[in-house]
DNA sequence: TAAGGACAGTGACGGTCCATAACCAACACG
DNA sequence: CGTGTTGGTTATGGACCGTCACTGTCCTTA
């Protein structure tokens, strides 16, 4: 099993197919009906075969679902990435806001992929620990925290709204200060977390349903608020503005 | 099933009884593997009494399910609505702390019930539309936008920071008014939502371990500051201050 | 080119779990 | 005291996960 044989390319790319349709296929299903559940009877139904056959790509439903779960981080990684780049560099605000409709946009598109990622973790295709899904987390994320890197580079990063920052928080920030290559002040790093959460928490809400009761435009608006709002805490240059003196 | 005989008060508080026992071993077992899936087969067991006799009280799995959602509704309310009221009248900025600290507190004490609640919702038992989860959602969340409501009727709810509201959602904020019984300022209703929104996604971030890497210090530090922030855009007083002028 | 081996896939099977059906004991009530 | 409701049992069916033994096919290599 996961033969280190290294095969023939011909053979490796007709497995690599087959692993992603398999992929494709219980995304696909996972859509249908909803649900992060995923029978292998099904998959192996749409993919024309039988369910054991599906034991040679995967050894596991758990290790399927991991395999899902990195492919749901780096596609959302991708998403946020892309609509953020699709924005002058100049306009910090612009990118901001295009990466947290993307990250939005993601997630109420999808809501089974955002749960697989930020759901309840099953323990089972959580333990990896350094796995798979550790580091395509921490290459999504990255997406994001990139964008206070590139504001703080350009020497636009302002004070936050809240200034005061924990030693103990502060100790942690100086620690993911070494992974992101730019010192980021404390209080900066702090409100960066402020605006994922409170991107994340806006995110969850209407994506599972809980703002069902507000109408779609309204909806719209309180995001484009909560996301100007976390911006202007976290220091982050709403509009295209010039550098501060 | 589900006789409307109303029988013996002797029997009806037998059965009463038995169906907390459930639900309780459902916890129980729901907190031990961490998950929340719940097998018939275990609760049984934990009773002492054998599957089937299951569903003399619960038709489905599914209604159990239903059950457990709204009494983790109920159960998150009463928190909330305990901590808040432990601080005095007057310290309006106290008592919202103490509500989203016991938000907090909730969720990572029990990230099952958590995901129960707040989770994606599985098809099956989110039909019931203005069923008993519903109802529950609505009393719990009501024990948060209660803050608002008291801070307007005294008089000490100032501007948020964001101001502009779209039309949209100033119908909604109307809607919702009537509701409230109070007429909240459409920006403070959707500063409202943002404050929920903030504490709801930092409150789902570290109960779903994406905190992890955070000292524990570390994390209340950063929650306290991002209340504080939810606090402070919403214009909600912070400190016991006098009322402005 | 022929033999050996790795790999994809199948059918049969065991175990677990949800749910139903048929049956039995106990209790309330006329 | 009989009768019907209620709470419980054993037996059973069906769905699904995962394993096993086996077959066919393609690749490799002598």
């Amino acid at each position: 099993m996961t033969a280190v044989h290294a095969g023939s390319p011909r053979r490796e790319r007709a497995r690599a197919a087959t692993i992603d349709e398999i992929k494709q296929a219980a995304r696909e299903l996972m859509r249908e009906n909803g649900t992060v559940d995923v029978r292998f009877a099904d998959i192996a139904r749409v993919m024309g075969i039988t369910p054991p056959a599906l034991y040679r790509y995967f050894a596991d439903r758990d290790q399927l679902l991991t395999a899902l779960i990195a492919d749901a981080y780096d596609d959302l990684g991708a998403h946020v990435a892309e609509a953020r780049d699709a924005v002058p560099d100049r306009d910090i605000g612009g990118r901001w806001l295009a990466a947290a409709a993307a990250y939005r946009q993601w997630a109420t598109k999808d809501p089974q992929q955002f749960s697989l990622v930020f759901g309840l973790p099953v323990p089972g295709y959580v333990a990896p620990e350094e796995g798979p899904t550790t580091e395509a987390a921490a290459r999504a994320l990255s997406q994001l925290s990139a964008l206070f890197v590139e504001a703080m580079v350009r020497g636009r990063l302002r004070k936050p709204l809240i200034r005061e920052v924990d030693p103990a928080l502060e100790f942690c920030a100086h620690g993911k200060n070494e992974d992101l290559g730019v010192a980021i002040p404390a209080e900066n790093f702090q409100a960066m977390l402020h605006a994922w959460a409170s991107l994340h928490g806006f995110t969850s809400l209407e994506a599972y349903g809980h703002f069902d009761w507000m109408a779609p435009e309204a909806r719209d608006a309180l995001f484009v608020a909560q996301v100007q709002l976390a911006a202007k805490a976290a220091g982050m240059p709403l509009a295209d503005e010039p550098r501060p003196a």
